[in-house]
RNA sequence: GUGGGUGUAGCUCAGUUGGUCAGAGCGUCUGGUUGUGGCCCAGAAGGUCGUGGGUUCAAGUCCCAUCACUCACCCCA
């Protein structure tokens, strides 16, 4: 018989691994209220056209990595590759902006892409991320990064990096464009094949090419920070003093440019040198102009997203286990048919109450049932054969020291509540 | 799309210049006195050595192809 394979690029999350991946979402939410940002959740897919307009056709996710098809009603569909074009589509789309006039957003989701899978990227993977809507203001940047900084720090990692920028407005950017390319332009032969692509389509990535010589040539380049207007350079100024103030450390990379085309002002990414290659793993910024782009009011708005599988590789790198690993309270053994109700109704009766219990469901031998409830690292064995069915009373066994005592059928809660297991 | 690496029991891996090479550890199961775990001991189950060709008297072991997985480039979370 054929057997099945996941596609590639696809996990299963299996037990224990998942214990984690629950630990992490309760993280999550948990930080997320205490800032105030309340859950929005959207369709797995959406038309296509979000994306192109949102995220920019020229943008790597757009051109060639969306799962897109088209359904039999002829429309043009495409499983999300990223959440914030979602979250301002159902923003404008359901005028949250008439019920009051900022709303802070988070979300945890899965997310497509069909890229080539390597350490760190899949092709179906998770994004926890938070957008502030309806504020220009810095202090929601600043809220938003210290956001970011408050779950890493509560999951307990250690060395990640913040580097900031800002990528300015429209109108200084444009400027900074020309000038850039002017400085650029005698030596573009000298550059990478991929450079000489982008100094039409898009030259701030020229000064984030990891090639040795581009890097070379770009050592005297201009910096977008020193050719900012009033109102963005005034913003960033403001960002960083709000970053200094709550002790927040953070690199400036004036090369920081990010792969989305709707990103304005300020540009934030977390790396950790726990990963390999795509270390990055959190990104974020302000797009003041992509509720327009989306066909909203103007709207400023400012988020950032953080890949998951990312966080939960550099927590296994250093060997933080965020799910605490309990055993079973209770575990029955039973040795007759007979003892059957008794089984059942205790079982119900300790889970009703709040203990985690189990059962042999494989009718094996006592020895294989204890072996099995060791395994469980069960507290308490409750044996139940020949004998205990004739007096009434469990055979309770303390795992932890072997000892072994008699209990009465009904008592077995009360008995379980002078050991204070919960 | 481009390049590198790897594919042997459920898992982690040994298998020398082709000729007891089909193995180990862990895991699983059974047993080590009557109805009792962990440690220890004994035993068992489990693999057409990714797949398909080829070379050879003989191939996990060499060659070719193919598939899968993986890492890296690009880019991103």
């Amino acid at each position: 018989m054929k057997q099945f394979k996941r596609i590639k690029g696809t996990q299963d999350i299996l037990p224990p691994e998942s214990r984690q991946w629950a630990a992490l979402e309760n993280l999550i939410h948990e930080i997320m209220e205490r800032y105030n940002f309340h859950e929005i959740r959207t369709p797995v897919f959406e038309q296509t056209e979000l994306f192109a307009r949102g995220i920019g056709q020229l943008t790597d996710i757009v051109s060639k990595e969306m799962y897109s098809f088209q359904d039999r009603g002829k429309k043009q569909i495409t499983l999300k590759p990223e959440m914030t074009a979602p979250v301002m589509r159902a923003f404008i789309e359901n005028k949250m902006y008439a019920q009051q006039p900022i709303h802070k957003l988070y979300y945890i989701a899965s997310l497509f892409r069909q890229e080539k899978p390597q350490a760190g990227r899949l092709r179906q993977f998770h994004q926890f991320g938070a957008e502030t809507i309806g504020s220009a203001d810095p202090a929601a940047d600043i809220e938003m990064i210290d956001l970011a900084v408050a779950i890493y720090k509560k999951t307990g990692l250690k060395d990640l990096q913040l580097s900031i920028n800002s990528v300015g407005d429209p109108l200084c950017r444009n400027r900074f464009r020309k000038i850039l390319q002017d400085y650029i332009r005698p030596n573009l032969n000298l550059y990478c094949e991929d450079c000489k692509k982008r100094f039409e389509t898009n030259p701030m990535r020229i000064l984030d090419c990891k090639n040795e010589s581009c890097i070379k040539l770009n050592e005297q380049a201009p910096k977008l920070t020193d050719y900012l207007c009033d109102g963005c350079a005034e913003h960033y100024k403001q960002l960083k003093s709000g970053l200094d103030n709550l002790g927040i450390a953070y690199r400036e990379n004036p090369y920081l440019v990010r792969g989305l085309d709707y990103y304005t002002r300020t540009v934030f990414e977390i790396t950790s040198g726990a990963l390999g290659a795509q270390n990055a793993v959190c990104g974020g910024g302000r797009y003041d102009l992509l509720a327009e782009e989306l066909g909203g009011m103007p709207t400023p708005a400012t988020g950032f997203a953080a890949g998951m599988e990312r966080l939960l590789l550099v927590l296994q790198s250093q060997q933080i286990d965020m799910a605490e690993t309990t055993g079973l309270d209770v575990f029955i053994i039973g040795m007759e048919n007979d003892a059957r109700p008794i089984i059942d109704k205790t079982l119900l009766k300790l889970r009703n109450a709040g203990y985690r219990c189990d059962q042999d469901l494989l009718k094996r031998s006592i020895k294989a049932q204890m072996r099995e409830a060791n395994r469980q690292a069960a507290r308490y064995v409750l044996i139940i054969g020949e004998n205990e069915l004739n007096s009434g009373k469990f055979a309770v066994k303390d795992m932890s020291n072997g000892i072994q005592t008699e209990i009465k059928f009904e008592d077995i809660e009360n008995f379980l509540e002078q050991q204070k297991l919960i």
